[in-house]
DNA sequence: TATCTAATTTGACAATCCTCTAATCACAAT
DNA sequence: ATTGTGATTAGAGGATTGTCAAATTAGATA
């Protein structure tokens, strides 16, 4: 079965159980199989309206029909059923990101806060100040120690506010220091 | 938690999920929790519209919130994904005649063929023959042997042709035959 | 306090969905 | 072939949903 594989699919199941009258007709063929009259009739709910429904469940799925004499006769498609509802929410990382960009909100700040590879001014807050923090950290080479004078020199790239970069970067433990001497910290991950 | 108790509050659950921006939503949760302009940047919508389907979520019960400086930081709720499509979509029996009536069909064939106690005519679609023959079956006393003359007679007070009746009956196994004596067969269930 | 920021609400518009009636279709029975 | 039966389609009306822009609110910052 490679229904269900993508997102679209996925949200079409979810759709086609998100209806009381279809929630019914399933737990009605859970019992026995059973004919679009028949359920018209237990619901009280129009035949059209029945087909519709109906309609519904098999292209997602989840019914299934065959006929018999004057009547065509549904039956429920339980396997899938039997999957949990984590599994049927949880897209593998790379559909993910083909759908959506996991980085767009990083990129933003990072766009919005840098003009010409120079910082406009220091972030107020929190999530952001992080983000370009992180981002001027990467011009640290891992390992490296650095004099004082050449993480000013570094830092005076980015903003003439040199101090509380230098600052701000210890603060959120991306660079460290000891005494007049400077590395970048280990990347968390 | 009697939440997801009743029908509709499940095809609530479904109809949160069943759209492809909020499963997306939840996959991103899934790996951290995210605050509302986050989560707007990266699925290119607009903040209203992520407000919007958080709504969704937080009613049916899939996330939760809480504040953290500026943001409003959403997380996932896992605990309800964890039960199978089908313990989800499964309503105990009395809830479901209390929604719907499982009989309005066989109820429904009853009236139309019978008009005061007599049964107008025999119907020609097996599902419909079945069911009234099922009930003519129910005038016979389980274990009492009936002479072919009280099996006619009784048939009689249905329809004049007594004799289909009786034919019918012993080959929908509904009464049993040996030489001129008759019974009622067991009840299948 | 005044100001800033994210979140929410409001209102509008389009799209989708649910339901029914009426018409049509497919096919079994005669 | 004609009739009868259930299923489906077409179309329409009303309700709900998804989306965004604009206005408002709640709460943190300074």
């Amino acid at each position: 079965m490679d229904l269900y594989k993508n997102l679209d699919q996925r949200a079409a199941l979810f759709k086609a159980l998100g209806h009381p009258a279809r929630l019914l007709m399933l737990n009605l063929m859970r019992e026995k199989s059973r004919h679009g009259e028949e359920l018209a009739a237990i619901l009280h709910l129009n035949p059209a309206t029945v087909s519709h429904h109906l309609a519904k469940l098999t292209d997602a799925g989840l019914v299934s029909a065959h006929k018999d004499q004057y009547y065509q006769v549904f039956s429920l498609r339980g396997e899938i059923l039997k999957t949990t509802l984590m599994e049927m929410v949880e897209m593998p990382q790379e559909s993910i990101h083909t759908d959506a960009s996991p980085d767009a909100f990083r990129d933003k700040v990072l766009r919005s806060f840098f003009k010409r590879g120079r910082l406009t001014q220091i972030p107020a807050q929190q999530k952001k100040k992080q983000i370009i923090l992180e981002h001027i950290a990467a011009e640290f080479e891992p390992g490296r120690r650095y004099e004082e004078r050449e993480v000013n020199h570094l830092l005076l790239d980015f903003n003439e506010d040199y101090a509380s970069l230098r600052r701000f970067l210890i603060e959120f433990n991306l660079l460290h220091r000891e005494g007049s001497i400077y590395w970048r910290a280990e990347k968390p991950e």
